[in-house]
Order: C-alpha cells, then sequence, then structure tokens
DNA sequence: GTGAAAGCGCTAACAG
DNA sequence: CTGTTAGCGCTTTCAC
C-alpha cells in the first residue's frame, strides 16, 4: 500500500499508463468501457494518484492554501472551517499558512522573521495552486510576492489591491447594530472597538467605528466623546474600556455597541462589577455571533464567518476551475441581528 | 519569479544542479566556497526549491499533516495553532485533514462518506511526511490505513493503539479540581461532564468522571447520584445539565465540577438565572485555560493546549529527522490550577 | 479512443 | 568535494 503505481494499474487494466491517467482524471477521450475497467482496476490495488508526480508532471498541485493572522482565534478558524470543507468537498487538500499580524511599530512585518520567511520561501515552493487570505493586510512587497506566484488569490473580510474580495458591509453591520439600540429607544450609546495590531489599514474598526458616527448622525444624537473607547478585540479589552466609560455615574450610557462579541463579554463583565443590570440599566450589543454569547444572552449581529469561507473559497475554485460549474458566489454576505436578553428600552428616566 | 529552476542556479554558480541541491539542503559535502556561491546565486536568482520536484525525487514532502474533529472550536485549534508554529519553525509546511467525528450511531465513521474519503483517499496521496492525531479515535480500519501509509503518526490527547501518545494525565486533572472544591471545605459536589459524540472510547470523559470518583471516595464524601449529569462540551449543554441539578433546592451542592470551561459558562448562566451568587451560593471550577475564563472570573485547571500541539510536533519532528537534534520531548504534559473568583469555601450552614 | 515517448524539476547513487 | 547519470510517478503532446 503506497507503493501501487499506475504502472500496475495500467498492467491489470490492460491499457497504457496514459490511458490509466485520463481515465481517472475524468477525462472525456476515454470509452466508457475503458474507464470502467481501469475504475476497477485502480480499485482493486487501492490505487490513489500521488499528489507529487502529478502535481511535478501537470503544474497543478490540487491544493490549496489558507492564510490566517490567528490560528486559535474563533472568528479565523470559523472562517477556515468553512472555506476548508468546501475545498475538501472539490478534492483540494489545504495547506495551513500562519501569517503572523503586523505590529504597530512595524507596519511592513519585515521585522518579524516568521512573515519574512513565509513570503520568501513557503510560498515560493509552490505547493498550492492558489491562495485564501483571511483578514489580511499585506504590505507592498508581499503583495508583489504573491502576484509574481501568478497563482488565483482571493480575500476574505479585507480588500486588497488587485484581489477579488468577499466581506460583509461592515458599515451596514455597524449601522444595523446601532439602529436596534435607537430603535429601543437608547440615545446615550457608547462604543468599544478598535485598535487591533494587525490592522494596518484598520479597515473593520474604521468602518464599524464609522457605522456608528453615521447611524448616530442620522439619529441626531451628538456623539459624547468619553462614550467612544478604544479597545482589542478580547474580553479583557472591553472590560477595561467598559469600566473606563461607566465609571462616570453623571454620564453613563444607557446601550453600549461593542465591536466583537469578545468585547462584549468583557463590558457585561463590567457591568456586572458596577452593579448594573443587564439589559435593566445598560444594553449590549455586539458583533460576530460568537457561540457563548448564546448562553450569556447576547445580542449580537451574526456575520456567519463560515459561510464567508465557504464564498471565498467557491470564488477561488471558479478560479482555479472555469471550465467546472461551481456553486455560484454570492456579491453581498449576508449577516443577521440576534436579538437576545442583553438589550432593551431603556428604563424611563434612566 | 516561479520560473526560476535549479538550472538557472548551476548555471550562474558555475556549478552541477547537484551540487546546488547539496549545498541548498545543507548537506555536509560541500566547500564552503562553493555553498557560498550557490547561496549566492540562488538568492540573486529568487530561487526556492519546488516542493513537488524535490518530494518526487526524494520521497520527501516536507509537509506534515495535522487531523482535527473540529476546525472551529478552541482547544483543537490551539493544540494545532502550538504544533503549526513548531512544524513551520522546522520549516515544514502543514496540511491540514479535517476527520469529522464519529457518531453515536455510525461507531466506524464508515457511514460518514467525507471521513471515509479522507482515509480512502486524501491520505493515500501522500503529500505529507507524517501525520499529527489530535484528540482522534480512529476504527479499525482507519488505523490500518494510517499503519499501511508507513509514515511517522504522533497521537495528541487521546492514545491509539501503536501510535505515540502525548496526554496530560486526565485522571490527575480532574482529581486536582475537585481537589480544590475538597480543600475550600466543599462536600457536596456535583459532576457535570461526559457524553461528545466524536468520543468513541471516551478516554477523557471518563477519566474525568473518574477522577471526580477517586477524589471523592478518598474523601469518604459519598455521591449523590443526582449530582452527576451528562452534558455536550458546550456551554448550552452545560446550562441544561445545571439547571437540572440545581433546581432541586433540597439537595442543592454547593459546587460544580464541571469538565471544561465552556460547560462551566452554561453553569455559571444557570446559577445566575437561578438567582445562585458565585461563589457566594456556588463555587464552580473548570477544565482547559479558556480565555474567555479569565474575564469571566473562572477558575480553571489550564492544560495549556498549545504547548500540547508543540510537543506532539516535537515528536513527530523527532520521527521525521532522526540524525538532527531537536527541543526535546516532556514525556508528561504539564497542567495549572487557576484560582479565580468563581470558588471559594462554602457559606456555613449552606 | 489509445499508446509511445518525452519530460516536469529535482535528488541520489555512483564515479572520480 | 563534485559531476554524470538515472530515475521519482505521473501527464501530455503527438501520432495513429
Amino acid at each position: 500500500m503506497g507503493d501501487v503505481s499506475i504502472q500496475k494499474v495500467a498492467e491489470l487494466a490492460g491499457v497504457s499508463t496514459a490511458t490509466v491517467s485520463r481515465a481517472l482524471a475524468g477525462k472525456q477521450s476515454v470509452s466508457a468501457q475503458t474507464r470502467e475497467k481501469v475504475e476497477a482496476a485502480a480499485k482493486e490495488l487501492g490505487y490513489v494518484v500521488s499528489a507529487t508526480a502529478s502535481g511535478l508532471a501537470s503544474g497543478r498541485t490540487r491544493a490549496v492554501g489558507i492564510m490566517l493572522p490567528y490560528l486559535d482565534r474563533w472568528f479565523f478558524t470559523t472562517v477556515m472551517a468553512g472555506a476548508h470543507r468546501e475545498l475538501t468537498d472539490a478534492g483540494y487538500d489545504v495547506t495551513l499558512y500562519h501569517c503572523e499580524p503586523h505590529r504597530l511599530n512595524d507596519p511592513d512585518g519585515t521585522a518579524n522573521p516568521r512573515r519574512a520567511r513565509l513570503f520568501e520561501e513557503s510560498l515560493l515552493r509552490r505547493r498550492v495552486d492558489g491562495l485564501l487570505l483571511v483578514t489580511l493586510s499585506l504590505a507592498p512587497a508581499e503583495r508583489a510576492r504573491l502576484s509574481s506566484l501568478d497563482k488565483p488569490v482571493v480575500a476574505i473580510d479585507r480588500p486588497q489591491p488587485d484581489v477579488p474580495t468577499f466581506a460583509v458591509d461592515n458599515l451596514a453591520v455597524a449601522k444595523a447594530a446601532v439602529s436596534h439600540l435607537l430603535e429601543l429607544g437608547h440615545r446615550d450609546i457608547a462604543y468599544v472597538g478598535g485598535v487591533i495590531p494587525y490592522d494596518l489599514d484598520f479597515q473593520v474598526p474604521v468602518l464599524r467605528r464609522a457605522g456608528y458616527d453615521t447611524a448616530m448622525a442620522e439619529a441626531g444624537i451628538p456623539v459624547r466623546p468619553h462614550w467612544i473607547e478604544e479597545s482589542e478585540y478580547t474580553s479583557e479589552g472591553g472590560y477595561a474600556a467598559a469600566r473606563s466609560i461607566l465609571s462616570d455615574r453623571e454620564h453613563r450610557p444607557t446601550a453600549v455597541f461593542a465591536a466583537s462579541d469578545e468585547i462584549a463579554y468583557g463590558v457585561l463583565m463590567a457591568a456586572r462589577e458596577l452593579d448594573l443590570r443587564v439589559p435593566e440599566d445598560l444594553s449590549i450589543i455586539g458583533i460576530d455571533g460568537h457561540p457563548t454569547g448564546s448562553v450569556l444572552g447576547l445580542t449580537t449581529i451574526d456575520q456567519h464567518p463560515a459561510q464567508q469561507g465557504a464564498v471565498g473559497a467557491r470564488a477561488l475554485l471558479h478560479a482555479l476551475e472555469p471550465e467546472v460549474e461551481h456553486a455560484p458566489v454570492p456579491a453581498r454576505l449576508p449577516f443577521e441581528l440576534i436579538a437576545r436578553q442583553s438589550t432593551a428600552a431603556p428604563r424611563v428616566g434612566a
């Protein structure tokens, strides 16, 4: 096992290796009868084509790379899982590239040897036919490397110059979150979100913040600077930011819009520590659709990350196999308000 | 770029392709002078060896596979992240295999086409030099397939016959959790844990449960059957189980040992809904070291999953390159009690 | 529709 | 220490 070559299959089927190759690749130019013989022989011998040999001869590896800034964070791995399924269902193997996030003090990522090695070595080994970039910001030199590879690339969640990108409308997502609070009757709404080290171009934070600003402006509500707090995308960050916002008893908001569910968890805990009841004293809404939110009762906007991954994967498959019919790729990714117990109308006179 | 072959490097360096190959592979049998020339030429041309060509010629792909039952759950992806870093630092690429968990009604996994395809196709393409199994239970036929591959395999967190396995001492982990509660003075301790679909052999649940039983027995405390509740390893499962245990006001425990942090979150919420204060009315301890626990104030036993992944990866590297000196592999994986706010001494007369 | 033959780009003896 | 020579196992013209 593992030592069954195409040669053996050819002998057993009584045809040439060329024909075995064609038959097993599903090429049209093989008679039904021959195809059957070949398939039977392959099955009997337990033959499966060698990835390396096939790759060398054809120039196609039947593998794609998924590149992520974090390998252990829910949002990213959920996108990855969605993409992985789509890709493996289409017969591709998946190679995982960890592109460590930029540091703010190293915007080019050039000072990060792992990141440099990824672009200067790993990718150049040409182990994959295409690449899926998840929430990544690339430096110009890195983009140049990618395009020198001359392979299809698709980005998810963060636009890249010259790369087809699929993302939810982050502005609309943020506006929807704030609108939910406004419709409940809130006017004093704080925002916690913001700075992420990997976020070189600050796309998502900027858009979410912009959605907040826009929705508030449209509602004719002036925003108190004190109500806007920066936070990393973690519970700890949200906690610290919320402590700051909520500690001013005079001008305490009645609601908080957190730019992620993880941040919202931190806000939830800060509120509890300050003996603020949720939602009676404070409404909280997050963004993402993180599973723990269901048991914490967090209202959120689910952006269906697995589906985002699947959509990106499908787009890549289209590029990889233009001739094959693939499931269609939606242009706009959907999101969905999930109202739970952390939001309600503000108490009158609060 | 991407079209730079070893030939070009050889010409530029004025040596044969064989020498280029040797020099770049770091073989000893190359003069320092030649090596420098070759490296300079390779660098100038931006040459990186082709993974497929090298793999076909040498029989070694310089890639390893990581196989996981879940691609979107914190514990598994954190193990994966730890392994990934170790592997890429050693120059290997990582291919990700998703081995969908067994269903209880399909213990062999034979009715799952994706899983079948993984073992009957993907792995047989021999894209990787070795395999890391994370928390996986394999059917006999699947194990047979693996060993027919004749490649090194290392398992993490769940023993496989004939496969070197690295895992924390789950019995000791569970005993440590219960001991923590006992030392605080609790005697009425409930257990929530248990059934997982993928857990064919029920290793982890069984061991954690056994740890609970043992610790309780050693303390001479009889266990109330009502205090043992099965749960999936999710917040929802923990919530449901806790509602059941805590609803009996007569025989309510003063502490709950949850077999995972996610379960513990559910217990936390159930307690809150029943107006039980934590830890005054109820102490809760989980297992894992999940990050949200820090902000929720959950006492837990951190089992350092990233480190588990790293250790497994290192063991695999040892097997892959016996000649190379690798970082040592600890025999026993460490764990650590992290006491936070969810545990305290029971109230007197509670 | 099928076979023969020529590589794909590299590595690994084998000489020297 | 280095070059020559065979392949690795498959795919793909090019004939027929």
